[in-house]
DNA sequence: GGACTTGGC
DNA sequence: GGGCCAAGTCC
């Protein structure tokens, strides 16, 4: 029965699952010398701290970033016509996600509402149009795949020895582990050297911890939540995180408390230098990290401590956990009866539920089932990064590919050892390959290799060598351009002369816009370029150009960079004058006539309402 | 290798 | 609720 669910972080059990009594038992495990001064005890260190950040409403955050909208006004984005993104002030009105467009208007009059970008038939480029329509556009996420990419990089920037997970689009697994153990022997210097009197040596545990201020590190969920059923007030003692008891403060608390520090601290990062606000979680690991973030939302960060996993878990709705809330989930809820992670399972009947009994049930894997609803999960925070460069060779075969067609996906598979029977060797990632990309060898190399990163890893971050037999790239999903068959080299080649014939050859792929009055001059080199409609100088912020990043994604970069600064003109012009409307067009687009000659003149104030560009350096 | 399923956002 | 996407399985 479990064996249909896609997989779950079993690995750690594979073979044979079993799990010891004292698997149960850590929720308050005394921290020895030894597991304070190990650097490899990884999903089982118990001073183990992992946190999950997701930026809120984040396709809405990114269009009013984008767009340079007063954050504090209700917005929602549309995929045609249905609401894809609520943000929070919209959210005080009522409007959720459900919504129709008219609904949600009705509701709010004032509320602004952005259709995702699409890509227009027949157009290069996504953009922003009046009546995009599903036969003839296509939803482009790019903008957004590109902001997370930014908030990542700097969740990195700010924690270069923790491990870092990109889980979607809008949220990653931090786990700051290693950067804890750090930060406690630099605070308790003492901690260093095991005591010459230790009556167990290595293995006698730590001193006590010092008292915790938890002030300013976030909601601290606390170890007796308030009864629902009673009015609400509360005994202090109850409602309070700590509950006025530092006695019963542990290491583990002392390592959350420094994460929360360090969480804070990225997460501003974020807000200062890209305009996002995020919520996080930071608990034991990663489930209990991501049930944790959404404890409270926006604009916040909440703690769980050891001793609260159990009231917290309770109450739980356990269809809700994740891959809980399908099938599987579902024959456990008739099994047992029951539709939440404690109040009938542990409480009541889970307990006298032997492991056995469930396993015969639902097979081997329930273990992690059994597991989960205790808190417990071993499921790694696994960084994918770092270069691997023997699939540059396999990627020059699809550069000899015939280029008249353009995939929307590209696929990288591996198998792994010899033996074809075992399924479990085989293991593909594929990713959307956008329109935008010129196809060159050096973008399907970079696509390629970030597959390769994220299903193979690298040398230093397994701990076993791999063996690598067999590895496969793939198109898929290929449809021919619109007018025919031209080679996407002549494509590129007809397009970067006839339409940008003053300009260099990156700035012709890639400009969005242009200026019919401007000078033509748009000098750039790999971190900055010139506007030439606004004469200024715009450039990667250090996020980019700090280093670890490679050349050609911060070329990626800095064609985003132009086509945000490009589409800001635009947006900033049509804010100013409402457009003429005759046929569906872009709604933010190059200048055309009329437009340009209505152009108000660049004053001062430009520089404080120019929407993402002004989270750029100018030069 | 493509069609289909499942699950998550 | 539904469009979209990733990843796994089946044939």
């Amino acid at each position: 029965m479990l064996s249909d669910s896609p997989a779950r972080p079993t690995s750690v059990w594979k073979g044979k699952a079993r799990a010891s009594e004292v698997d149960f038992e850590d929720l308050n495990l005394v921290i020895t010398y030894r597991h304070l001064l190990s650097h490899n005890l990884g999903v089982r260190d118990p001073l183990r701290v992992v946190a999950l950040c997701d930026s809120d409403a984040f396709y809405a955050a990114c269009e009013q970033v984008h767009l340079g909208i007063d954050p504090s006004r209700p917005l929602v984005v549309l995929q045609w016509d249905s609401l894809i993104a609520v943000n929070y002030p919209a959210r005080k009105f009522g409007i959720s996600r459900m919504d129709k467009v008219k609904d949600a208007l009705k509701r709010c009059p004032e509320l602004v509402v952005i259709h995702v970008a699409t890509y227009k038939e027949g157009e290069k480029e996504p953009g922003y149009w009046e009546k995009p329509d599903t036969q003839t556009h296509k939803v482009s996420l790019d903008h957004y795949r590109r902001e997370s990419m930014k908030i990542i990089q700097l969740f990195k920037d700010g924690l270069p020895n923790g491990e870092i997970e990109k889980a979607s689009i809008d949220e990653a697994f931090i786990d700051f582990t290693r950067p804890i153990r750090e930060t406690i022997l630099e605070r308790y210097p003492y901690l260093a050297q095991v005591p010459p009197d230790a009556p167990n040596g290595a293995d006698s545990p730590l001193p006590p911890p010092p008292p915790i201020s938890w002030d300013g590190l976030g909601n601290i969920i606390p170890v007796h939540p308030p009864a629902p059923t009673e009015n609400s007030a509360v005994h202090p003692a109850m409602s309070d995180g700590v509950e006025g008891d530092d006695s019963l403060t542990t290491w583990h608390d002392v390592a959350l408390s420094i994460a929360a520090e360090l969480m804070a601290k990225i997460r501003e990062d974020v807000r200062v230098k890209l305009g996002y606000t995020t919520s996080a979680g930071i608990a034991r690991n990663k489930f209990l990290a991501k049930l944790t973030a959404s404890y409270k939302k926006p604009m916040s960060q909440s703690i769980l401590r050891n001793t609260a996993i159990p009231n917290y878990l309770k109450p739980m709705p356990f269809q809700k956990i994740r891959f809980l809330g399908g099938k599987l989930g579902k024959a456990f809820a008739e099994e047992y009866d029951v539709s939440t992670v404690g109040a009938d399972f542990i409480v009541m009947g889970f307990r006298t539920i032997s492991l056995d009994e469930m396993q015969r049930k639902f097979g081997e894997d329930s273990i992690w089932v059994y597991e989960i609803l205790r808190g417990i999960d071993r499921s790694e925070v696994k960084e994918k990064s770092v270069v691997n460069k023997k699939l540059a060779l396999r990627l020059n075969e699809a550069r000899e590919a015939n280029p008249a067609q353009w995939p929307k996906t590209i696929a990288l598979h591996t198998r792994q050892g010899l033996c074809v029977k075992e399924y479990d060797t085989f293991r593909s990632k594929q990713t959307g390959f956008p329109f935008t990309k010129n196809i060159t060898v050096d973008v399907i190399a970079s696509y390629g290799d970030r597959l390769w990163k994220e299903l193979v890893g690298t040398e230093e971050s397994r701990a076993t060598p791999m063996k690598i037999t067999n590895v496969q790239l793939s198109f898929a999903g290929i449809e021919t351009m619109e007018t025919g068959q031209r080679s996407i080299e002549g494509f590129l080649k007809t397009r970067s002369s006839s339409e940008a014939p003053q300009q260099s050859d990156a700035a012709g792929k890639r400009k969005r816009s242009e200026p019919v009055e401007a000078t033509p001059t748009d000098i750039s080199d790999n971190a900055s370029f010139v506007c030439p409609r606004c004469c200024k100088s715009v450039a990667l912020s250090d996020v980019w150009t700090d280093g670890g990043i490679s050349d050609e994604i911060r070329s990626d970069a800095l064609a985003a960079l132009r086509m945000e600064h490009a589409d800001f003109h635009f947006a900033q012009d049509l804010a100013k004058e409402s457009s003429d409307n005759d046929a569906p067009k872009r709604i933010i687009r190059p200048i055309d006539k009329t437009t340009s000659k209505k152009r108000r003149k660049q004053t001062a104030d430009d520089s404080e309402a120019e929407g993402i560009a002004k989270f750029f350096n100018r030069k």
